[in-house]
DNA sequence: TAATTCTGTAATCTTTATTATTACAGTACA
DNA sequence: TGTACTGTAATAATAAAGATTACAGAATTA
């Protein structure tokens, strides 16, 4: 449903929790993915303050803090700027009470929707998820 | 990020628990989208016993129950069948530890936020939204 | 019973989003 | 200075979403 994006996301740092300073072709190995893909969304994680990364000959990136301080809900928020709900993509339309009124319905029921998912994402840090799945 | 299905259904949800009867081209007029999309849709909602339709000259469809019954979360299993969290679309590299093992840790972060999720949609009616964004 | 007005669904086309690839400048190390 | 990385832009290929067309079937009503 949402993209594959939080999963690559979520190899990434448990790649990264285990060794550090892997090069973004080595990760896209293991994701088996196009290294490019991988440097976008280790820049994501690097806005986020998540991993840190050095650039030039012998580089790579590597977590900037312990993976037991890392929760989902960072990554969720680094990997995603929309809403997890999406509006319809035609504007609906203004005469009808219902059509004037569902974009703000949905803005709420989003509001509340990603308040709750994020709030469980939270209780999972990447430290937890690898014991979890050891 | 998801795409604008649940809007859709809970648009037609919404304009049913105000009037009975609706065409998929009344409907349709409503949320600005192709009066087919909306027949696709409201198959959906009726497989899931929400919606109830009449064919023939003066069809349309209606609520199948009160809409204080029908809950955001019967709307959006109602909606979907993916999980909430795809994997990456290419298989990872089964050579490589993390990647053997990312697939099992997603399910389990998709169960479990899925489930939070469904938790708080089900906490909110399509009475009770109608309401609260009267 | 025939015309009308709905639905259901398949098939196809268009548009948008995602992913892959190529290319190349910049950085750090040996 | 050569090598092996990163960062990012640009473009191409592929996949998903949505729109449209088409038409058979169902219920009403004239």
């Amino acid at each position: 449903m949402i993209n594959g994006r939080f999963a690559i996301a979520i190899h990434i740092l448990t790649l990264l929790s285990m060794e550090d300073g892997l090069s973004s072709e080595y990760i896209a190995s293991s994701i088996n993915i196009n290294p490019v893909l991988v440097r976008k969304e280790l820049s994501r994680l690097r806005k986020a303050n998540l991993i840190e990364t050095r650039e030039g000959k012998n580089g790579g990136s590597s977590l900037a803090c312990s993976p037991r301080k890392i929760t989902l809900a960072d990554v969720y928020k680094a990997t995603y700027e929309q809403p997890l709900f999406n509006h319809s993509r035609s504007k609906p339309n203004p005469s009808c009470p219902v059509g004037i009124r569902i974009g703000k319905m949905m803005d709420e029921v989003n509001d509340e929707a990603e308040a709750a998912l994020l709030k469980k994402l939270k209780s999972i840090s990447i430290e937890k998820l690898v014991k979890q799945a050891g």
